[in-house]
DNA sequence: TATGAATGAGCGTTCATTCAT
DNA sequence: TATGAATGAACGCTCATTCAT
């Protein structure tokens, strides 16, 4: 169905998102994601205010639209990895998506946000990608030298919880990239240890 | 009869403070801490504006100066408690303060962001808690019959984790308190577990 | 029917200004110039406070819009009246327009300070009534039984001087309409006489 | 009659008053006179803002108290130089006067809004300038070689509102010193010259 | 006199979002 | 779809001045 050649008006729609999506990047490139203004956006892609909204709910959905394709990159970019053989190795394929993460403050709070969802209809694009996570490290955690006697799903559900207490508490601090592997690796590997 | 020179002066301020924190804290209860309009307060309290200015920085500080002092309240009534045997009573001990964090998601997201410092200099009461959670939990998973092949601070630390890991998980779905404590059981029994 | 596609935009812009200008200029009826508050001024041209911003870029571009419209009609009527032939006939012409200047020592004070501008493209309505009062008075000079010696150009600066000269000491003073125009007249008398 | 030495109050009164002055001078010195805080003031002169107030009666008290003696000491040396002959030697006698007095907007503003006195008994410091300023310049108008017809005051009344509106139509256009020599030159020439 | 907390009325701003055209 | 003027509800701030002690 739908096999005709997308309309005019589909693909002025289509134009039109694009040159907002690349504005919003634009945008973002140079003042951060935190600073990005739907006024300075659409100013950019040269269209009326309006016209933002009746692509985007709201800012936050365009939020959503901006982080979301990132950290799938950098999903696909870890899920090409080898499996890890141990905890440091883990922390160090996690390394590149952590560091998007918290590269800003906002981000980070975009992301939690998002992090889940009320209803499995409202799944969106970011809490995709925490399932997502889940997918990728389970089956390390299943395959590699690590505790046996709970569910993958759980030592997943665990790495995550203190990835984001990890993440959380660099930013307290000096926000520092080497302290935030470091007190991972300690976590992960009280966590992960095998119980003899 | 001159010994204290600066009581009086220190004590207007410190009726004023009080009048502005009481003003809040009925206009909490009433209408939540998301409700709380500055306006309000200072109409409330009697007080001009620019007072209340003199007195909190921003709205923000005055937040921190509400929840601060209730979760104290509630970690004083967690360390008046025996300690706990076991990870259900961890979790019954907990639920009070769980209750409140997540009583409202602006009050969770105040906490989070309030959760750490910049520096040492700059601890606020809201990341005081979260040093004073730890002291607190350290000796009840040192003295209970919990893993011991790592410190007590560490445990402390993952407790955290999952706490709020657990939290911030809830606000997605359906903030169910049952639920929330289920989890959280789930959690620790894995963490706390003794790896004999 | 397509032949003005911008009016209905520019239409409700100009509306919405016009609103804010009437009701501006009620308050001031009532109230007076100083008395003006942007607050009363929106809520009676029932519109949003934003938007009085987005028309003035602050309260005293609008108090330029009230008063320069007034100078500008106070010039018009002097420049209906026949070319007066004595320095008691100018000062004559120029009474309604003194009395408006002086009805308030606030609106004398934004005529001044408004009176020039930094840059020719930043001439403001109020600077262009000076230059206006200029082009009004000069052929008065000419044409009358006055100083021939000195261009009418000149002549009109100094009619300027000393109209600001009276106005600026008679706030001083009681502030006494027939004062000024006895003083104002000796002035002119001065320096317009013929120099035989 | 009060021949006694100053009492220890009335000394320590006058210190505080000198240390206020001081003060605002530093001020001024420092990031001009519009810019003066009475809160810098009072912080840098190490007394309580309630202080200031026991001493000025209002922030404006002090600008004359600051102003007056500058004019003050500008005339003194215009009354130390000998008669001008010239225009050009009154323009070349006034130039540091007029120097001063357009050193800020906000510096002419207070001097002109300060020029007069509602009643006698009220004649400010910056008032008498004005007086002074006519005691000065009368006598060089009645000797030197200027307009005989007219009354030396009236002719300084009107050196004072050439003044006067050259100093207001430099601060509209470039503010040039210069300029504004050569165009007082030219009114004064006008207002000055013999009728024949 | 000295103190300094408190006053207070209004200004300008913010900026995502809506809605009539 | 597109437009962009209008909304709106606080917030934060200013800062000379007052007043109880």
């Amino acid at each position: 169905m739908q096999s005709r050649p997308m309309s005019k008006v589909q693909s002025r729609t289509l134009k039109t998102r694009a040159k907002l999506i690349e504005a919003s990047e634009s945008v973002v490139k140079t003042d951060g994601y935190e600073a990005l203004r739907v006024e300075q956006v659409v100013s950019l892609a040269g269209v009326a205010k309006g016209t933002f909204f009746s692509h985007f709910k709201d800012k936050d959905v365009l939020m959503e639209q901006l982080i979301a394709p990132r950290l799938n990159s950098y999903l696909d970019e870890i899920e090409s990895l080898p499996t890890p053989e141990s905890v440091e190795e883990i922390v160090r394929h996690l390394q590149p998506l952590i560091a998007f993460i918290t590269c800003e403050r906002y981000v980070f709070d975009v992301i939690l946000r998002h992090s889940g969802a009320a209803a499995k209809e409202e799944i969106g694009p970011i809490a995709e990608c925490f399932f997502r996570m889940g997918m990728v490290t389970g089956p390390w955690l299943a395959m590699g030298p690590f505790r046996k006697d709970i569910s993958p799903e759980l030592l997943a559900d665990g790495l995550g919880a203190f990835l984001i207490q990890t993440m959380a508490l660099n930013f307290c601090a000096l926000h520092n990239e080497r302290a935030m592997q470091d007190q991972l690796t300690i976590y992960l590997k009280a966590w992960l240890q095998p119980t003899v």
